[in-house]
DNA sequence: CGGAAATTGTTAGTACACTAACGATCGCCG
DNA sequence: CGGCGATCGTTAGTGTACTAACAATTTCCG
């Protein structure tokens, strides 16, 4: 009875803001405006995702520390520099691999990091503003399966 | 009865998988995967978000179609430069106003999007899948309202 | 042991993404 | 009408992001 009607719905509407892709991309842009606004010229979010997992791991080679932040090893090394131009990171060698580079916090990085947790923290809260508690959960929930 | 527990949790544990930009930031490479893996080197997904505004939307000048698709005015430039180069759209002159700058699909322009809006659909329907009807839903909802 | 295969890091090239500074033009208001 | 603020586009500079090609090692396997 609906094959008539099937005939008729041929061509798929395409409306660009209804793609997840679009829909993603605007809300990355608010959370980089709100991590932009919180820590203004001193990291962007990369520099401190680098740093926030350093911080909880300890030193690891530039490879390694890609992985954990879902990097490219390309886009690392980039990061890994200007953290350490900044004086928050120091690279070294490892003796058991000369081929790795070993990535650990400064004095000044591990400093910086336990001054401004709280702040981030704040960051993740004011993205998720509109959202109640439940809604957060769910959210993070439906996300972390297309991961 | 809680109060002294309450002393003891005052270091929040910040964990970066656990915080939305970062997972947000996974979601968007899985997606760009998909996109590419679709699209290959015909096109970019910002190429592809502004083809497609032109096409529901007819010509504009580069600063609305910035607006529409949510990229800077830098920005849409230098994507709007590639959709030149690759004959897809085309510029002119605004009569009405010496400032402007027109952008326009070209019939090959047309005609990709035409041959190919059934495949950006399935980009997204992939990105989704792992998700049900319901579940997709509830995550355009809450994203929208993350915007 | 020795050589092929895999891993690690670097560099170059392309494509977003945003800021700031600039010149040209437009529109409004006195 | 005349000027001044707002808008539009371009350019330069910084920072992701990924691919491809390459050199130096290390590892594994015969």
């Amino acid at each position: 009875m609906s094959e008539a009607a099937d005939l008729l719905a041929e061509a798929p509407a395409y409306r660009l803001d209804e793609q997840v892709g679009f829909i993603l991309r605007q809300v990355q842009q608010r959370h980089a405006g709100i991590f932009a606004a919180a820590f203004g010229d001193d990291l962007t979010a990369m520099q401190w995702a680098v740093l926030a997992k350093l911080a909880e791991r300890g030193e690891g080679s530039q490879n390694l520390l890609g992985r954990l932040v879902s990097m490219d090893v390309a886009t690392v090394k980039g990061v890994v520099d200007r953290l350490v131009k900044r004086g928050l990171a120091e690279t070294g060698a490892d003796p058991d691999d000369r081929r790795r580079v070993v990535v650990r916090l400064t004095g000044a990085g591990r400093e910086f990091y336990r001054a401004n947790a709280a702040k981030a923290l704040r960051v993740t809260d004011e993205t998720l503003e509109p959202l109640s508690e439940r809604e957060r959960g769910q959210l993070l929930g439906l996300l972390r399966r297309l991961r």
